[in-house]
RNA sequence: GGGCCUGUAGCUCAGCUGGUCAGAGCACACGCUUGAUAAGCGUGGGGUCGAUAGUUCAAAUCUAUCCAGGCCCA
């Protein structure tokens, strides 16, 4: 029992803070704390102005819960607040959601089921309404929950009636820009349904449909003769030959695309050398192949490029010709050799890439004719007699079939000339309609446009030269895609929306004149009607347009209001909506030039208040490009100085995560079994720019991980249990060479992670904090201290040095884990001595007060660190034989050498405090030896201590028993 | 099919403009400790740097192709 009795005169360490983090349970009790106490506010107040620096939220969709990759992005961007914060800048945060649009409307749709056939369009959009909002209820919970601090009690929704008011504000600017245009518009439409699908609703199904090679007859124009001029005989027939697997488009045909690049050769058979057929010549084997025609060969010299063919501006003949009115051969980096002729039968009424290939080629896509089929799939008056209402897909009866009808005409001959060269049934997958199940169709209908071509080189250059993206590669991304869009289409055939706010008269639109849709005289008039409308959605929300019984017509027409065009009064409203990405593409203006959330307008100057956008890098295309796009015409420049993005979330092999593979990982999984701060300590410690590979063995990894820091900051709490800062703590100067080496390398591990942070690159961050904590921290300072802290009298000065040290290191680490672990950096803090009740949350890195190491001290520890590890190597085999069991039985025996003296010089260390450094009783210097070695000390283990000393016999040693003298209770 | 990007030990990551860069932490194995104890310390074994072919005196680092994967488009 005596070594019970020097056991209690020992300061061994003490603390309330758990090992055991138990984070599932406690989380939601600091959770609770934080919020009835507002932290969030007591943040904007501490930092109330000092310099901004604002985060604007991304507003995830309100439809269901929340996913992985919805909460690795809100704690991404969560750490930049509280990283931005500990960095002195007043970073205010407002989540946001993003409420209309299609996902919803088909929920709600589906919900209501038979109901909704009586329901007015008020009603409908009221149910979307609330399923919004029940979800945002859901979503809000679930970000509360990851620890993320921001506006929750007021966020945006973009079915706010101020933001609704706010959507209806800018795009009256666009229509006073005159950046809004209407036409025509290939578009997926399902002819049973009789309407627009979204990409969305679209399944694709495997379908078999007649592929068919047909020629073209080509004029032999002066610039094809000189073209061909000696390779072409006198009596031939040129033929342009084209492949399609939907030849019912062919009377919609308008143009034929070649390939720049491309080589194209003029083929012939041996048995009709009078032919000759234009063809890529790559495909010339495939088109024999498909024709049947083994003799078919290119005609010697023939060989022409796509540009070259183009220049001379050759000609064809349409078959089903109606007006003569045809594009003729344009120019498509789209044409491909891979199948087919690499010659690309062109129907923009019909086709995405035929519409784009025309609008490229500089023509306007407004004609009805470009489209002779109706909403429900029969040819209009726009073909042929002999086609008129015969149906393009699913139709009931062989005799209604148009593409029968196309192809026997082709094969008949008689349609221009053109020759059906082959026919084959393939099968491919094809878009059917998701509700019905029916193939659809690429159909030209109306539409609102956006055009860029007024915006394009603007956004290109903010994009170039003035957004700073993280990481970089996402200028190429966003560019490449911007440089290509020609237009953003804007209207959507749907309910659950923002309107687009035009009247139309009914006069007019009787006529024909569809593009009398505004119906404004002049500018000013425009300005006050959208002045009267934005303050109307202002105070009963845009749900005012879908209410005709309280808002007709008429209460928007301003007084006198009437068609400039026929004078008439008589008005309807568009029902179009705007493109949902056209709502949360002007939250720049909606919420960050609002005052509503305290956040100024970014405009004002020259980004004053730097803006930093972060999602998801699929938002390239979406969020970050309608942002843009709208900022560039409403106010002249980027929305957001630096862009950062992330990637998708994938499981432990890489592989997207989907319910079918069961992959997925569930982030409510996860703050059950793990807590929040485990998943936010993964969210930072990944490289999050590459894909972020998420597994049970890496959330294992991650909890040790965190265990590991955890268990690191409680030795320091632990050795605080007698300390008081403002008594015991040592002035700088007078702090042993071992701890003052300690808080150097802390203000490099601060220096190191502050950059890291500054530059989004948390998971340095995240590596800075772990290593410390495991190598410099538990493996070296808290081992090597023990002693010092347990053995020597509480009021020894060294004692009190490591103690200050520990106190300052536990600061330091609650303060650069707290963007990261919120939870448990607060725990850590509000456990430091003095720190009881404050928060590291309304701290900055002013607030410890670190030094860096000297080149000198560095370099003499960086020796004595060397030193350390060869004599551990030493000491192995001792260890292993059972000679000793720790360095506290051996003695260490160092080269006496220059090196070894230079060393203990610059670090500042005698021989007695080399000892403590290595661990040991004692040092000894040899003459003899090379390197580090080791031997069992001399001398009876101290029974308090632990210490070999050869002073020792049945009592303590000397050290211990001047302690154990000076104690209160000794006699 | 096109655009952008990624592929270093079991896991997460360092390795800038080519020449001590094959590393760290964790995990694993073995040992120690039992005064951080459902903790802590030490030592150690792990990688032909996705594959192949080039450029070079020299490549994880440059080029090409291929394979695998992600996002966006078609």
């Amino acid at each position: 029992m005596e070594e019970r009795d020097y056991k209690s005169t020992l300061l061994l360490p003490k603390t309330s803070f758990p090992m055991k983090a138990d984070l599932p349970k406690r989380e939601p009790e600091r959770l609770k704390k934080w919020h009835s106490e507002d932290l969030y506010a007591a943040i904007r107040a501490a930092f109330a102005g000092k310099p901004r620096y604002i985060l604007h939220d991304g507003p995830p969709y309100a439809n269901g819960r929340i996913h992985i990759g919805t909460a690795i992005n809100k704690i991404l961007k969560d750490i930049v607040v509280r990283s931005k914060t500990l960095a002195g800048f007043d970073s205010p945060y407002v989540p946001g959601w993003d409420c209309h649009g299609l996902p919803i409307e088909l929920k709600v749709d589906k919900e209501l089921g038979a109901k909704k056939k009586g329901m007015s369009d008020v009603e409908i959009r009221r149910a979307c309404r609330d399923y919004a909002a029940h979800w945002i209820d859901h979503q809000r919970t679930d970000f509360m929950r990851l620890g993320v601090l921001g506006l929750w009690e007021r966020p945006y929704r973009t079915m706010d009636f101020d933001y609704q008011a706010e959507i209806a504000r800018a795009f009256g600017e666009f229509v006073a820009k005159d950046l809004v245009t209407f036409g025509f518009k290939a578009v997926l439409w399902c002819v049973q349904c009789k309407t627009a699908l979204a990409e969305a609703e679209v399944e694709y199904e495997e379908k078999t449909d007649p592929s068919i090679f047909v020629a073209f007859p080509m004029p032999r124009v002066p610039g094809v003769e000189s073209l061909w001029k000696d390779v072409l005989p006198a009596e031939a027939q040129l033929f342009a030959t084209i492949w399609t697997t939907t030849p019912w488009t062919l009377p919609a045909n308008r143009a034929i695309a070649i390939g720049p690049e491309v080589p194209y050769v003029l083929a012939c058979r041996e048995s009709d050398p009078k032919s000759l057929y234009l063809i890529a010549e790559p495909l010339v084997e495939a088109v024999a192949k498909a024709t049947g025609w083994k003799d078919l060969a290119a005609v010697a010299g023939s060989r022409r490029t796509g540009a070259q063919i183009a220049e001379v501006k050759p000609g064809y003949r349409r078959p089903f010709d109606m007006d003569g009115k045809s594009f003729g051969f344009l120019l498509g980096d789209h044409v491909s050799t891979s199948d087919g002729t690499g010659l690309v039968h062109t129907a923009p009424g019909h086709g995405r890439e035929d519409y784009d290939a025309v609008r490229r080629a500089g023509f306007t896509v407004d004609d009805p004719a470009l489209c002779p089929v109706d909403e429900s799939g029969h040819y209009d008056i726009h073909v042929p007699e002999f086609l008129r209402g015969l149906r393009v897909v699913s139709a009931h009866k062989p005799e209604q079939d148009a593409n029968r009808a196309v192809l026997k005409a082709l094969s008949e001959g008689e349609e221009s000339g053109a020759r059906l060269l082959a026919q084959h049934d393939y099968p491919h997958s094809y878009p059917h309609c998701w509700r019905c199940k029916n193939p659809v169709v690429f159909r030209a209908t109306h539409q609102w446009f956006i055009d860029l071509g007024a915006l394009r080189d603007r956004a290109l250059d903010e994009i170039r030269n003035k957004v700073n993206w993280v990481p970089a590669f996402g200028v190429n991304r966003i560019g490449g895609m911007v440089e290509n869009r020609l237009e953003w289409t804007i209207s959507r055939q749907r309910r659950w929306g923002s309107p687009i706010t035009f009247l139309r008269c009914k006069t007019c639109l009787a006529e024909g004149h569809l593009e009398h849709f505004p119906a404004f005289h002049d500018e000013s008039e425009r300005n006050r009607f959208f002045e009267n409308l934005v303050e109307i959605f202002r105070q009963n929300g845009a749900d005012a347009w879908y209410d005709d019984e309280n808002f007709p017509p008429s209460r928007f027409l301003l007084e006198g209001g009437a068609c400039h065009r026929c004078k008439g009064t008589d008005f309807e409203k568009l029902r179009d909506i705007l493109d949902v990405w056209f709502d949360s593409g002007v939250s720049h203006a909606a919420v960050l030039a609002s005052s509503r959330y305290g956040i100024e307008n970014p405009y004002e100057g020259a980004f004053e208040s730097p803006v930093l956008y972060l999602e998801g890098h699929d938002q390239h295309r979406g969020w970050f490009q309608s942002s843009l796009l709208t900022a560039i015409a409403l106010e002249g420049k980027a929305p957001y100085e630096t862009v950062v993005t992330h990637g998708f979330v994938v499981d432990g092999d890489g592989r997207k995560m989907s319910k079918s593979l069961g992959n997925v990982v569930a982030p409510e999984d996860v703050i059950k079994t793990h807590g929040a701060d485990v998943l936010r300590l993964f969210a930072a410690s990944v490289d999050y720019t590459d894909d972020i590979r998420l597994n049970n063995e890496i959330l294992t990894r991650t909890a040790e991980a965190y265990r590991k820091i955890r268990n690191t900051a409680r030795f320091l709490l632990s050795v605080l249990f007698d300390f008081d800062p403002a008594k015991d703590a040592v002035p700088d100067a007078a702090l042993e060479p071992f701890d003052r080496f300690i808080l150097g390398r802390a203000a490099d591990v601060v220096a190191d992670a502050r950059k890291a942070y500054d530059t989004f690159a948390f998971h340095m961050a995240a590596r800075e904090l772990l290593d410390f904590s495991t190598a410099d921290l538990s493996a070296l300072w808290c081992d090597v201290r023990k002693d010092t802290l347990y053995v020597l009298a509480a009021n020894d000065p060294a004692r009190r040095s490591a103690q200050t040290a520990a106190y300052r290191l536990a600061e330091t680490i609650a303060l650069l884990l707290n963007p990261i672990c919120p939870f448990t950096a607060e725990e850590i803090w509000q456990t430091i001595p003095g720190h009881e009740g404050s928060s590291p949350s309304l701290a900055t890195y002013a607030t410890l007060h670190l030094h860096a190491l000297s080149e000198d001290a560095s370099d003499g520890w960086k020796a004595l660190q060397e030193v350390r590890e060869a004599f551990q190597k030493a000491l192995e085999p001792l260890r292993r034989s059972g000679a000793v069991g720790s360095a506290s039985q051996a003695t260490a025996i160092l080269p006496d050498t220059q090196e070894t003296r230079d060393a203990m010089r610059q670090a500042g260390l005698d021989a007695t405090r080399l000892a403590e450094f290595l661990m040991v009783p004692s040092v000894e210097f040899s003459a003899e030896a090379q390197a580090p070695e080791a031997r069992a000390a001399e001398g009876r283990k101290c029974p308090r201590c632990w210490q070999a000393r050869p002073e020792v016999a049945d009592g303590v040693c000397d050290r211990c028993q001047k302690v154990i003298e000076s104690l209160p209770g000794a006699a």
